[in-house]
DNA sequence: ATTCAGATTGACTAATCACTCCACAAAAAT
DNA sequence: ATTTTTGTGGAGTGATTAGTCAATCTGAAT
C-alpha cells in the first residue's frame, strides 16, 4: 500500500475528469484514502504534485519500449516498433494519455525540468537524425520530422478513441496509418 | 469602448498565461479595466465566460476564410487555400490558437453546444467526403482524414512557433508541408 | 527497553475565490 | 419630463482553498 502512488493515481483520475483547477487537494486526498496532511508530506505544493504525476506517467511509458535500434533491425522496423509501442500504450492507457495532453498544453509545461524525460526525447531525436544522415528519411529538419510523427500519432489515437472500432479493424487502421506515415517521411 | 470585448481579451491573455484555474475573475476584471460586478453582469458564471471566449475566437477564425469550393477551383487548390488560411491565422494569432488548444483538451470542451461552430466543422467534413467520393482523396473514413489533416497542421504550427524561422523559410516549410500532407491523403 | 526518524492524522488558518447586492448613473422609451 | 431599462461600480459574503502544525503512531536501530 504505497500511499505516494495512491495519491498520484487519485490525482490522475480527478484531473482528467475535472481539470487541474476543478480538483482540490482535499478531494485528491479523500479519493486516495489518505489525510490532507499526508498529501502535503509527500508533495510540498499542488504544482509539485502535478509535475510529479507527469514524470511518473512518462516514466511508466518509457519503460514500455526501448528507444534504440536492435541488432539486425531495419530502420523501418525500429520506427514501426516505437510507433506501435507508443500507440498501443496510448490506447491502453487513455486516461494517462489524456493527462499528458492536458499537461502539455497547460502552463505547467514550463515548470518541467526533468533530465530523464528530456534525455528520452533526445534519444528519439538522434535516432531520427541518424536515419536522415543515412538517407532513409527525407532531409527535413529533424524537429520538424519529430513533430510530424508525433502529431500523426496523436491524431490517429484521437480518431481511434472516438470511433472505437473492433480490435482487428483497429489493428488494421494502425498498420495502415504507419504505412502512410512512413511514406510521408521517406 | 466595448466592455464585453475588453473582458474577453483580458480573459484570453490571462488564461493563456496562467491557465483557467490560475486566473481569478477579479484579475480578469482588473486587466479589462472594469469592475467585478460588470464582469458578472455580462457573464453569469466564469464557465460561461470561458465558453463565450472560445465561441468568440472560433467565430473570428471562421470569418477569415470561406469553407466551400470556389468556381473553377481544383480540389487541391481548395484544400490548400483552407490549409494555408488556417495555418497563417494560427501563426498570426498564437495566443488565440493556444487558447483553443487548451480549451479543446480541457473539461470545458464538453460544455460547448454551439450550433454555428459545429456546423462549420460539418462543412469541412462534407467537403472531404465529396473529395473521397470523386476519388481525389484516399478512401479512408472521413473522420480519420479530418484528424490526419488537423493534427498535421497542429504539429507544423507547433514546430514553426518553436523554431521561429525567417519569413521566407517559414513560407517554404508551410508549402512543403502541404505537399507532404497532400501526398499523404491522395 | 529506549530512542528516534519518518509517516500519518485532522483540526486549523489565512487567503482567496466566485459570485451577490444594492446604490447609482446613463441611456432609452414613453 | 418621467419612467424604465440597462450598465457600472465596489464593498461585501459565505464557501472553499492550499498549505500548516502539533500531536500521535509505527517500526527499526541501538
Amino acid at each position: 500500500m504505497d500511499k505516494q502512488e495512491q495519491i498520484l493515481l487519485a490525482a490522475l483520475k480527478l484531473f482528467v475528469e475535472f481539470g487541474f483547477h476543478g480538483t482540490p487537494t482535499s478531494k485528491i486526498a479523500q479519493e486516495a484514502g489518505v489525510s490532507n496532511g499526508t498529501l502535503f508530506h509527500y508533495y510540498k505544493t499542488k504544482d509539485e504534485l502535478v509535475v510529479a504525476l507527469y514524470v511518473y506517467i512518462k516514466t511508466n511509458l518509457s519503460e514500455c519500449f526501448n528507444i534504440s535500434q536492435a541488432d539486425g533491425e531495419t530502420v523501418r522496423a525500429t520506427f514501426k516498433r516505437l510507433y506501435l509501442g507508443w500507440m498501443y500504450w496510448a490506447l491502453e492507457n487513455p486516461v494517462e494519455f489524456k493527462f499528458t495532453q492536458q499537461f502539455n498544453s497547460s502552463p505547467y509545461q514550463s515548470m518541467l525540468s526533468n533530465e530523464a524525460i528530456q534525455n528520452q526525447t533526445q534519444r528519439l531525436i538522434s535516432l531520427m537524425q541518424e536515419a536522415i544522415n543515412t538517407r532513409v528519411l527525407k532531409p527535413l529538419p529533424v524537429e520538424l520530422l519529430f513533430t510530424l510523427i508525433s502529431s500523426h500519432l496523436y491524431g490517429i489515437n484521437e480518431y481511434l478513441l472516438a470511433s472505437n472500432p473492433a480490435a482487428e479493424k483497429k489493428d488494421e487502421i494502425i498498420n495502415q496509418s504507419f504505412d502512410i506515415l512512413w511514406d510521408m517521411i521517406t
